[in-house]
DNA sequence: CGCCTGAGTCTGTCAATCGAACTCAGGTAT
DNA sequence: ATACCTGAGTTCGATTGACAGACTCAGGCG
C-alpha cells in the first residue's frame, strides 16, 4: 500500500495531537468503562493525578469529554466527566487497540470480550466497502487525495 | 456501557505499552505508506533522530517491523524496515485515528480516502457481531470476562 | 589514502513526568 | 464563629524523555 502522494493536514496526525499519548488513552478507556470522577479515574488509570488533571481538562477543551456538575449528600458540588459524541466517536480506536492486545498479547486469551448486546455474539471490527465487499486489510485498499487534500509538494 | 468487572491485564494497556505515543504511531503510518528507509521517515514523521532511532528499534524488537538488507549501487549495505504481519494488523487502528481525524478535524472533508482497490467505493471500518448482526457502537456491545481474564479483586 | 553517503549516536538544554506533599472550597457539626 | 471532612486539584523538586545540532560510523569507490 504504497501512497503516491502526500497531505500536509493528515488526520491521523492531528488525532494524534489531541490523543497520542497513554495516559489519554486510558482515561477514554475509563470514560468509556463508565467511570467519571477524578478519584476512580486516578485509581483505574494509574495516572499521577497532575497528569491526570492536564488530560482531562485538556480532553473538555476539546470537546471529547464535558463536565457535569454533582453532589454527594453532606458533601460539596463537584464535576464528572462524560463522553461527548465526539469522544465517544472514538470507540474503533479503543477496541482496535483492546483486539490487537488480544491476539498478540494476551497469553490465555482475551481478558474482556465484547459482545453484541441483543444476541451475545462476539463483537469484530471489519472493513467494508460502501458497495458492501468485504474488505480484507490494506493490502486491499487505495488510498487517493480527498475532498480536503491539501496537496505537498514533491 | 459500564463495566461490572476489572482485569489486571488489559489489552488495552499492553498495547499502548508498545504504540502508545506519537511517535511510534507516525512510524507505522509511514510502514503503511511504504516508506522503509531511515531518511525518508524522518523526513515524512519529523521526529528527531534519536527519537526514530529508538522508536525503530522499538518496533523490530517487539515484531512489528523487521529490517532487511538494501544496497544502493555504489553504497554500503544498509537495513530497510517492513511491517511485519504482527504490525500490519494494527491497520485498524490507523484507520480509526485517520476516520475520527476526518469527521471532526478536516476542515474540508477527508484529505486522504481510502477506497476499495478492486471496486473504488470508499472503504469503512464497522462494528459486525459474529452472526452477522451490524452493531452500531458502545451502546450496543456488552464487555464480559474472556477467556484470558485475571480479574482484578474490587 | 580521502571522499561519499545514509544511519545512526552524542551532548547539553528544555520540557514533561513523577511521587509526595500541600492547598482549596463548599458542607456540616460543634 | 471555628474546626473538620472530603474529593479535586496544585505545587515542588527530582527524574526522565524530547529536542536541535553536531559528530561519528562503516562500507564502497576512486
Amino acid at each position: 500500500m504504497s501512497l503516491p502522494f502526500r497531505v500536509t493536514n493528515c488526520s491521523i496526525e492531528r488525532t494524534l495531537g489531541i490523543v497520542g499519548e497513554k495516559w489519554t488513552f486510558l482515561v477514554l478507556r475509563e470514560a468509556f468503562n463508565g467511570v467519571r470522577r477524578f478519584a476512580d479515574m486516578q485509581a483505574h488509570t494509574g495516572a499521577p493525578r497532575q497528569v491526570l488533571s492536564a488530560r482531562l481538562t485538556r480532553l473538555v477543551d476539546e470537546g471529547l469529554l464535558r463536565k457535569e456538575p454533582y453532589r454527594e449528600p453532606g458533601q460539596r458540588q463537584r464535576d464528572e466527566y462524560r463522553l461527548t459524541e465526539k469522544g465517544r466517536d472514538l470507540y474503533p480506536l479503543l477496541v482496535s487497540l483492546m483486539h490487537w492486545g488480544d491476539r498478540y498479547l494476551a497469553d490465555d486469551g482475551p481478558p474482556v470480550q465484547l459482545t453484541h448486546r441483543d444476541c451475545g455474539a462476539p463483537v469484530e471490527l471489519r472493513f467494508r466497502c460502501a458497495d458492501g465487499h468485504e474488505v480484507a486489510g490494506p493490502r486491499e485498499v487505495t488510498a487517493l487525495p480527498g475532498a480536503g487534500a491539501q496537496l505537498e509538494s514533491a
